[in-house]
DNA sequence: AGCACGCCGACT
DNA sequence: GTCGGCGTGCTC
């Protein structure tokens, strides 16, 4: 038996699976998606089998044979195979970057060099040329080596420092040879476990047997007997207040069983959830929910687009349809943006579905993520709750895949491979016949898009229709909170040049009287916390790349977000000397001082980056604002996910258009997602909301149509502006981004591919297909780490094979790529155009 | 990506 | 005359 490999070096030419032996003994372990390592060259690699066959073109002979497997449960399966490839296809990465990113971080491979003594080894007459050599500390080294079986390369010289060009001539000699080790980064947590003998009824008289002044033994023995199930040897030690002694004494003798367990580092252990039951559904939640459920009953792909008003109970339609889905024997997948995973959410869902759930985020430890996916593997679990890469949970018969927030951009991956979770999604629902749910309070027009007619007519399996579900009412008919829009521009006419309104200043007031609480939103994107020099306008820039510096408060420190580079804080301007040089802080730090200057004694929670990093922290934050000991909570774009606090009646964004500058064709969309996400924190229970929304461009579209809770106006009008523009949803983009430390050659590479690319098109143009090739121009940031950036973007529309183009065009800069050191990046639909 | 093989300058 | 620079090329 033969067995295709992808391995693990993410280079173009070993792009391809290579045929390997597969060893007698290994034959029952080995399937398709399993993790082995492999001989590759002079090396052992990682890699996964990705085919089992019977033979080969080439001879047979030639083959090596597969070195190691390197999991009992092959972490991936069949489906999960052939997906990486379609993943590998769509968004051109290897295949290789694409198998990597379905397991978690801890299974990332670990290559260590490892010596061991030949005893039969010693080519060219080794042995004389040795003993020619009077070396005294060579047996002392063999002896070492020995002693251990294999010893670490690195470990050998650090241990025998003066002897490095020795043990360089032993693995010449061949005396020693070298091993290449394939090594998890991290490994199961293991415990010593103690098990009580396999009939209890033993116990007893073995207590007898005992000699009297074995009284901890016989404590023991006393234990197990009223609780004759495997317990932890650390626990029972604490428990019963013993030492080790007394239970290695009893596993000498046979009695119980010590042995290594695996544990898990289950991080909600120590909390117990509430059991929740089914709450009763509105008629609308009813009419939803039964779509949802026919869907997921009928065993076919399907994909709904739930439209419903924050507020509306998305969350409940989707426990109920998870339950229907588990009903069936079959898997559930939750996937919710990173900020909005948070302890609520995790506890909702614990507290329907109790330990059937995994939770896979970020915040968790590299061993925590491992345990609770490793709970996916053993089947101990049917539902995943998670963030993007969760959409890669390796489960076998998936039912329903619900995209809470589908809107987020955090959905797109940024890096390699730049998958989009929503599309991979819809790709592994068409394998397994299951129902995708995207919520949202505002849909992003791509989706919406495609419940069109238009969608409908050119749908394909690769590329369903959508099906619309809305839901337009709050539960328990609770009206969405009144929003005012302050226009900031007749503040300043007015002399108001603090960052508060007087509208908003007035409301806080208000609520602090009342002992009602408040959110503020501090859009941080476009609020730069540059460093500038009030006298001559001198702004700080990093010298390798084309951005500004950002001031840090603890650090006391000026540093580049893009490669790290940072100066000490400036006290005069280089460039004229003045010293009124203004840090700006981070701006949330700003409002801060401004608030307890406004308000003496207001119980301010800050959350930003800065904030809520330390493990934990977010949740501190948050349990203290909802028991009421703080008045305000302010924060970047994380205050306006998800959170739901019945005393909050007050939200103001203080800064609504600053992500309306950007320039980003997207600029508007998001502008109107933030602010009807952000509004909808307020009056969510009893109590009425109300919300301010401070901004220079009061007139704009995108903030009228937040401000009346407008979806459906909005959309229309963003559609119209797209369309003119030949933008998404109509058009579909590609980016090309091309850097290089030299400008020249980066323009003439990105003129290569331009005109590669148009030649390949016209070639190729079918009918109702339509292919604009523009650039290359410099990318918005220019240069990043002394390297500059060019880049080409592609507009398309009709059904082609857009990476295979891309794919072919990119191809002419091979030569520039190995010898020239020239980078290029694909990005196949693009959602942050930088 | 590594790591080998392979052809030209400054040193024992 | 050799050690070593890193330029191409391959890995089942």
């Amino acid at each position: 038996m033969y067995a295709k490999v992808i391995v693990d070096v993410p280079a173009k030419p070993t792009n391809r699976a290579f045929d390997y032996v597969v060893p007698e003994a290994m034959k029952d372990l080995v399937t398709v998606g399993s993790r082995v390592g492999v001989p590759f060259g002079p090396r052992t690699v990682q890699g996964f089998v990705v085919e089992l066959h019977e033979g080969t073109e080439l001879d047979p002979a030639k083959l090596k044979p597969i070195a190691q497997i390197l999991d009992l449960i092959p972490p991936l399966t069949p489906e999960l195979v052939k997906l990486a490839r379609w993943i590998s296809r769509t968004y051109l990465c290897h295949e290789i970057t694409a198998l990597q990113a379905m397991i978690p971080g801890a299974l990332k491979a670990k290559y260590e060099r490892h010596v061991k003594v030949d005893e039969h080894g010693g080519r060219r007459g080794g042995h004389e040329n040795v003993l020619m050599l009077p070396v005294p500390n060579q047996e002392e080294i063999l002896n070492y080596v020995r002693k251990q079986e294999t010893v670490r390369l690195e470990t050998l010289l650090e241990k025998f420092a003066g002897d490095t060009l020795l043990v360089k001539q032993l693995l010449e000699d061949g005396v020693l040879t070298e091993v290449h080790m394939v090594k998890d980064r991290m490994s199961a947590k293991k415990a010593l476990t103690v098990f009580p003998p396999e009939n209890p009824e033993q116990l007893a008289a073995w207590q007898e047997e005992l000699p009297a002044r074995a009284a901890k033994q016989k404590l023991v023995l006393e234990y197990l007997q009223k609780h004759p199930e495997p317990i932890k040897l650390t626990e029972l030690l604490s428990r019963l207040h013993i030492t080790a002694a007394a239970v290695k004494g009893l596993a000498e003798r046979g009695w119980v069983r010590l042995e290594e367990v695996e544990v898990q580092r289950d991080p909600y252990a120590s909390r117990t959830f509430r059991p929740t039951s089914p709450l009763p559904l509105t008629p609308e939640q009813q009419k939803v929910f039964d779509c949802i459920k026919d869907a997921v009953l009928s065993g076919e792909q399907r994909v709904f687009l739930l439209n419903g008003v924050t507020g509306s109970g998305k969350t409940e339609v989707y426990l109920q349809s998870i339950q229907t889905c588990l009903d069936q024997g079959r898997e559930a997948i939750v996937l919710v943006p990173e900020i909005s995973l948070t302890p609520q959410m995790v506890e909702r869902f614990k507290g329907r579905f109790g330990n059937r759930v995994a939770v896979l985020h970020s915040r968790l430890s590299h061993g925590e993520r491992y345990d609770e996916w490793r709970k996916i593997v053993r089947r101990e679990v049917s539902v995943v709750i998670g963030a993007r890469s969760a959409v890669f949970a390796p489960f076998t018969k998936i039912g329903l895949i619900i995209i809470d927030e589908e809107h987020e951009s955090t959905y797109k991956q940024e890096e390699s491979p730049k998958y989009h979770a929503r599309d991979v999604a819809i790709a592994r629902a068409s394998e397994h016949g299951a129902a995708v749910v995207l919520g949202s309070a505002t849909p992003s027009l791509e989706s919406m898009y495609r419940t069109g007619r238009e969608a409908v007519l050119s749908a394909t399996p690769d590329r369903p229709a959508f099906e619309l579900l809305t839901m337009t009412s709050r539960v328990e008919g609770r009206p969405l909170p009144r929003v005012h829009i302050v226009d900031m521009r007749e503040e300043l006419k007015n002399g108001n040049r603090s960052m508060f309104s007087r509208a908003l200043y007035k409301a806080i007031e208000e609520r602090l009287h009342k002992k009602e609480q408040t959110v503020l939103l501090l859009n941080r994107r476009g609020y730069a916390t540059f460093v500038m020099c009030r006298t001559c306008g001198y702004v700080a820039n990093c010298p390798h790349c084309d951005i500004s510096l950002t001031y840090h408060q603890s650090s006391r420190a000026i540093r580049c977000h893009y490669c790290g580079y940072a100066e000490r804080e400036l006290t005069a301007c280089p460039d004229c000397g003045s010293e009124h040089i203004r840090h700006f802080g981070t701006g949330t730090q700003r409002v801060e001082e401004e608030l307890s200057k406004l308000f003496p004694g207001i119980r301010v929670i800050r959350m930003d980056v800065d904030t809520t990093t330390e493990k934990g922290s977010h949740e501190k934050w948050l349990t203290i604002f909802k028991n009421r000991q703080a008045d305000l909570l302010l924060g970047t774009q994380m205050v306006a996910k998800g959170l739901d606090f019945p005393h909050v009646t007050l939200v103001g964004a203080l800064a609504a258009d600053s992500v309306l500058n950007l320039p980003d064709f997207r600029a508007a969309e998001r502008t109107f997602q933030l602010l009807t996400q952000v509004a909808g924190r307020a009056g969510r229970h009893e109590l009425p909301g109300e919300v301010f929304v401070q901004t220079y461009t009061p007139e704009h579209y995108s903030i009228l149509s937040a401000s009346k809770h407008d979806y459906q106006g909005f959309m229309l009008k963003e559609m119209l502006m797209r369309k003119q523009h030949n933008y998404p949803p109509f058009h579909r983009l590609v980016l090309i981004t091309l850097s290089h430390e030299q400008v020249q050659l980066l323009i003439r590479s990105g003129e290569a591919v331009a005109a590669r690319l148009k030649e390949l098109a016209s070639q190729m143009q079918a009918e109702g297909t339509e292919l604009e090739v523009l650039g290359p121009v410099a990318s918005p940031i220019s240069r990043i780490k002394d390297r500059y950036r060019f880049q080409c973007m592609i507009k398309y529309r009709g059904e082609m094979d857009i990476a295979g183009l891309v794919q072919q065009a990119v191809a002419v800069l091979d030569d520039a790529v190995k010898q020239r050191k020239l980078t290029v990046s694909v990005d196949v639909d693009p959602q942050i155009l930088m």
